[in-house]
DNA sequence: ATGACCGATTGCATCGGA
């Protein structure tokens, strides 16, 4: 089963990209983030013709994900919980019936967190960050009890390591990577959670995002903030992970590329 | 790491993104 996180970044301006991708790579399951649109207008007939289930969480404008898969959605529960005033459209989970059993999958759009002020307790969308990694952190401590393969799949927004960056002296202090960050990052594999791309590549330099200013792409000034975070039962059943570099050759390009997993599952 | 981007909005600039 192959298992895909990508931030598209507009799902109505990447259509072309998005249908183009999921004939060539033919994930499973591919998470969306960023689609940018409430439930009511997604373009969901075009994505269905292609032979996939659809569960949406959008929003006006902003934020907004989804999941497609081709295996038929037992379950499927939007919001992450422990905030009820949270507007945001940030998380969705589904779960599909795999062929030893049942097999959990989140959508995850992580806040960014800039700007960082001068006291960085004291900045609003830096502290909301922070509070949506606790509030992950408890949720993902409640699902490892089922024991069930389980895969968070998103955009963290967090450069793991300094190899993640092209200038990791430039990044520091920036909300993607800094110590408050890193060690709220760290508390969440530290539930039992493996890096999917740590334990089965490693290599510095493999990014996932690159700007679209500045000479980002063509300079490859990249990051790598897209993540599979796995628990021990779907590590078990892992097999590799492949970040699709390529999609952000094409025309009208997403600043993200899809990061997919393959997994015996 | 933003002089040179991109997308959404009821707009003809502003905000958010990373």
């Amino acid at each position: 089963m192959k298992i895909a996180t990508w931030n598209v970044n507009s799902i109505k301006a990447r259509m072309h990209a998005v249908t183009a991708w999921l004939e060539e790579a033919k994930p499973d399951i591919a998470c969306l983030q960023e689609i940018k649109t409430v439930d009511d207008a997604f373009p969901l007939m075009e994505i269905e013709a292609l032979g996939y289930n659809v569960a949406i969480h959008g929003q006006k404008s902003y934020n907004g994900v989804a999941i497609l898969s081709k295996l038929p959605f037992d379950e499927v529960s939007p919001r992450l919980p422990g905030d009820d005033e949270d507007e945001q459209a940030r998380y969705l989970e589904v779960v599909v019936s795999g062929k030893d059993g049942p097999v959990r999958v989140a959508s995850i759009y992580l806040p960014n967190g800039n700007p960082v002020l001068d006291d960085p307790m004291e900045s609003p969308k830096y502290t909301y960050k922070l509070d949506w990694m606790a509030r992950l952190k408890t949720h993902a401590a409640e699902l490892l009890k089922n024991e069930d393969p389980l895969i968070l799949a998103g955009d963290y927004n967090v450069i793991p390591r300094a190899g993640d960056t092209h200038d990791p002296k430039a990044w520091w202090g920036d909300a993607l990577y800094r110590p408050e960050t890193l060690q709220a990052f760290q508390a969440l594999k530290y539930l039992g959670l493996t890096e999917m791309f740590e334990q089965f590549d490693g290599r510095d330099g493999q990014y996932s995002f690159w700007d679209y200013q500045g000479g980002a792409w063509p300079n490859n000034l990249g990051i790598r903030i897209d993540h599979l975070l796995l628990s021990p039962q779907a590590a078990d059943k892992a097999k590799g992970i492949v970040i699709h570099r390529h999609v952000r050759e094409g025309q009208k390009p997403s600043d993200h590329v899809p990061v997919v997993g393959e997994f015996n599952l």
